[in-house]
Parts: C-alpha cells; sequence; structure tokens
RNA sequence: GGAGAGGUUCCCGAGUGGCCAAAGGGGGCAGACUGUAAAUCUGCUGGCUCAGCCUUCGGAGGUUCGAAUCCUCCCCUCUCCA
C-alpha cells in the first residue's frame, strides 16, 4: 500500500507521533526496499491477565501487521524479574521465573485473539540483560544523568513530593532503551505515560550508530471508574479472559460519559458514527449495548455475546431470574440457620458483620422475599434462592449429616 | 556521619492521655429513582456466638486506673547538612 495512506491508518488515534516526517520516510523506504519496518511494544508479564487497556497497543500493533510490517511482542521478563516498586513504600515481591514464564505464556496467546501468531516475533528481554555484566550495565548507567531522569514527569513529582525512588527505578528507562537497540526497532509504540522511555530508546540508538527509532504512543484508557487509567491492582478493569458476561455487564455499567471515549479507543466504528453517539444521537443505552456487544464479540465470537446481551436483557431490562444460578451446598446445623451466617458459609459476605449490614439494608432476599431482620432464621429443609444485592444469585441445598 | 520531619482503618488524610472502632474525602457495597449495573439522592463501610464482647493506629517493651496519643529500643520513608 502506497507510504502517505499508510500514515494515514497508522495515525489514527495516536497521541505523540515522533515524528510524522520520519515515519513516512521510513515507510517510503519500506515499500522501495520491500523491506518490512520493524514495530516493537514492550509488554510487563507481571500479572498473568490483559485487560482492554493493553488492546489499545495491541490494536496498533494489528493495524502494522495488516500493512505488513514486522511486529516484535517484548515480554519484559527480565525487569519483572527484578520487581518494580513504583509508586509504592512497600517493595513489590520480585516475581519468579516460573510465574513469569506462565504470565509470558497467557500473555502471548491472549495478543494473538487479536495478533496472526503467524507474523508475530515474541522476544524476552532475558536473553540479552541475563547476560549483560554489571560493568556492562554501569557503562549503560553512564549514559544518562539524573538531571536527565528526573525530567520524566512522575520522577520529579514524586521527589518533589518527598516520595521515594530506588536507584534502579532509574534502570527502567535505560533497559527498555537498550532492547530498541537490541532488536534495532523502527518503531517503538507504548502508552502516553511511556514517552520518555521511548525516547530514551531514541537517544541510545543514536549513540550505537543507528537511526532513531520512530515514537508513537497510544492514550491510556481509563478503567471502569473513569477516573484512573486502567490497571488490575486499582479493580477497575475488564480483563479479556474474563466470561462473555462479565465483559458485557461491565461495559454495560460505564458512565456515558466514559462510552464515548471507550468507542474512541477501542471499537472499530466509523468516525460518524462515534461522532452520532458522542452528540447523544443514539440512545445511549442502545449505544452502550453495541459497543458491549462489539467488544464482547471481538474476544469471545457473536455467538457468545448474544448470549451475554440476551442474559443482560432478561436480568436487567425484564428484571427475570438470570439463566444460570451458582449452586452452592451448605452443611446444615439443625432444623433451621441463622440467614447472616448462611450467607458467609454460601459465598455472599465475607463476614457475619458484613451480612447483617446487607440485611438490616434491605439487599437481602430469601425465594423472592425481602428480609430486614438481621437475626433472621431460614429453614434447611429444602433449597433457598439467595439473592443479595441486584446481581449476585445462589441456590443454596443443604447436606444433613 | 550529623540535624529535623514522618509511618493511622482498602486509599488519601485528621486526631497528641479518657467523650476513639478513630473526623473528612475517595473507593466499595446497599436502597430509592431510571434509560442500564449511567447520572442523582440516601444509608452503610474492623471482627464475633452482635442492645454485649474482642482485636486495630510501623514493630517490641514500659509508664498509667486508662495510650493512636507519654517514655525506651528497633524497623522503614523523606528533607537539610557533611
Amino acid at each position: 500500500m502506497d507510504p502517505e495512506r499508510q500514515l494515514k491508518i497508522l495515525k489514527r488515534g495516536v497521541v505523540d507521533l515522533i515524528s510524522e516526517q520520519e515515519l513516512l520516510e521510513r515507510l517510503i523506504r519500506s515499500v522501495e526496499t520491500g523491506r518490512p519496518l520493524r514495530v516493537k511494544a514492550g509488554f510487563d508479564p507481571t500479572a498473568p491477565d490483559l485487560h482492554l487497556g493493553h488492546t489499545v497497543l495491541i490494536q496498533k500493533l494489528k493495524h502494522f501487521q495488516d500493512l505488513g510490517h514486522h511486529v516484535l511482542l517484548l515480554i519484559g521478563d527480565f525487569t519483572a524479574m527484578i520487581g518494580d516498586p513504583t509508586g509504592r513504600s512497600e517493595t513489590r515481591r520480585p516475581l519468579t521465573e516460573e510465574e513469569i514464564r506462565r504470565n509470558a505464556e497467557t500473555y502471548k496467546e491472549q495478543a494473538f485473539k487479536i495478533l496472526d501468531r503467524h507474523r508475530t516475533e515474541v522476544v524476552f528481554n532475558s536473553e540479552w540483560m541475563g547476560r549483560m555484566s554489571a560493568a556492562e550495565l554501569i557503562q549503560l548507567a553512564a549514559r544518562y544523568t539524573v538531571a536527565r531522569m528526573l525530567e520524566r514527569d512522575d520522577f520529579s513529582k514524586r521527589y518533589r513530593q518527598g516520595q521515594s525512588i530506588a536507584i534502579h527505578e532509574f534502570l527502567y528507562p535505560l533497559i527498555q532503551g537498550y532492547d530498541s537497540v537490541v532488536l534495532r526497532a523502527d518503531v517503538e509504540l507504548g502508552g502516553t505515560d511511556q514517552l520518555f522511555n521511548l525516547l530514551v530508546g531514541r537517544t541510545l540508538q543514536k549513540e550505537n550508530g543507528q537511526e532513531p527509532q520512530v515514537v508513537m504512543t497510544m492514550p491510556i484508557l481509563e478503567g471502569t471508574d473513569g477516573a484512573q487509567k486502567m490497571s488490575k491492582s486499582l479493580g477497575n478493569y475488564i480483563g479479556i479472559t474474563e466470561p462473555p458476561t462479565e465483559i458485557f455487564g461491565k461495559l454495560m455499567s460505564i458512565s456515558d460519559e466514559l462510552m464515548v471515549r471507550y468507542y474512541e479507543l477501542l471499537s472499530e466504528a466509523t468516525e460518524e458514527r462515534i461522532e452520532a453517539v458522542r452528540r447523544g444521537e443514539v440512545h445511549p443505552r442502545d449505544a452502550k449495548q453495541a459497543l458491549a456487544f462489539e467488544i464482547t464479540a471481538r474476544f469471545w465470537g457473536r455467538r457468545e455475546a448474544e448470549r451475554a446481551l440476551d442474559a443482560f436483557r432478561k436480568l436487567f431490562v425484564r428484571k427475570e431470574l438470570p439463566e444460570e444460578i451458582e449452586e452452592v451446598r451448605v452443611k446444615a446445623e439443625g432444623g433451621s440457620m441463622g440467614l447472616a451466617r448462611l450467607m458467609v458459609c454460601a459465598g455472599m459476605a465475607k463476614s457475619t458483620s458484613e451480612a447483617m449490614r446487607l440485611i438490616s439494608q434491605g439487599g437481602v432476599r430469601v425465594d423472592g422475599e425481602r428480609v430486614t431482620d438481621r437475626r433472621a432464621e431460614v429453614p434447611t429443609d429444602r433449597v433457598l434462592l439467595l439473592r443479595v444485592g441486584k446481581r449476585n444469585f445462589k441456590r443454596v441445598s443443604f447436606v444433613h449429616e
């Protein structure tokens, strides 16, 4: 495809592009020589699951891949092994090799739900970092100054606010940049928070006599709370391996405002369609359903997405019981049992205190009847349908001894 | 190495001897309402055999009728000086 058209596709949704001119030149050269661009993006295998936030980046990698370029999926297993304490005072436990290997494996599998596995090169930075000597590492560290490191926004902020910065945190950007040197990357992709690290790569490449990589950043996807970035540790994420009903449901629960944002960054919908959603010309509920359907189908297929849609309509629009209710068996302690205690046994409350709170707040129903007496007893001679809140259902049967 | 500041419940952050299971905010959960699990409003938010009792305020001891608050030692973070 001609370079200008490629550029247009690649630019969509991008925040920083350093520089557009360089990218265009490389695309032209690529067309002329028939050599695809080497496009790198790194992932930390610290958590075993990818969520929608990661897919913003992967989706962009796919654009490159579809245009015939060479995608390098870098797994930062070396850095993960050291354990990055970013932002917290407690030291994060470094992962074991085994954990990292497993995480990396699931990462790959999940990334291949979007990327073509046969045309993606997966590399691990332990391959070269693991062999680096202390002397070589110090030489690498000598290339950069503390003042320049402190240019990075989060470092300077933490420094000003008197928070701790461990020495090795300064090494992360250097290692990441060095990865680009080793891989001879033409382009590196990252979130906007990665801009600094990506630029370090350019500097190091220049020093090593390479043409500096083109740097491209994608927006950071906000989590379901609409405020902070999506991350597993903040609990505001939507994992791509979560069950279809979860993905669908979580997407339906985002705010109308956030929905527009998700459309922009995650949907394949046309510009016109997104504009219509933005202006409120589509009913927010319908727009949200369409989005939830699209994303669910991306990871689970249309059939599963349709089932999730049906289940959602049934429960929330028609207010019927869900199709599948989890069944639990609880050991009976005589002819009746305290409801609060039962809720704990059935895994519907973390503690008796919490269960009692839920009851007095009117959030608990037994066989469809609201119970508000926190000391209520329930019979144990038959199967009970328990409901906590709007969407937590369980069928409880008792085991007598 | 020296001098100072600080470590509070899921998070941020008040509290300097009893009225403290600990203000306020965030988050979370529940209820009402609805267009939906959006928005908004209200309530709850350590545990238990729950009108009572038990365990929490970096860790270990101590003073006191009584400690998150006072003393001693230790651990951790930050600032300034060297």
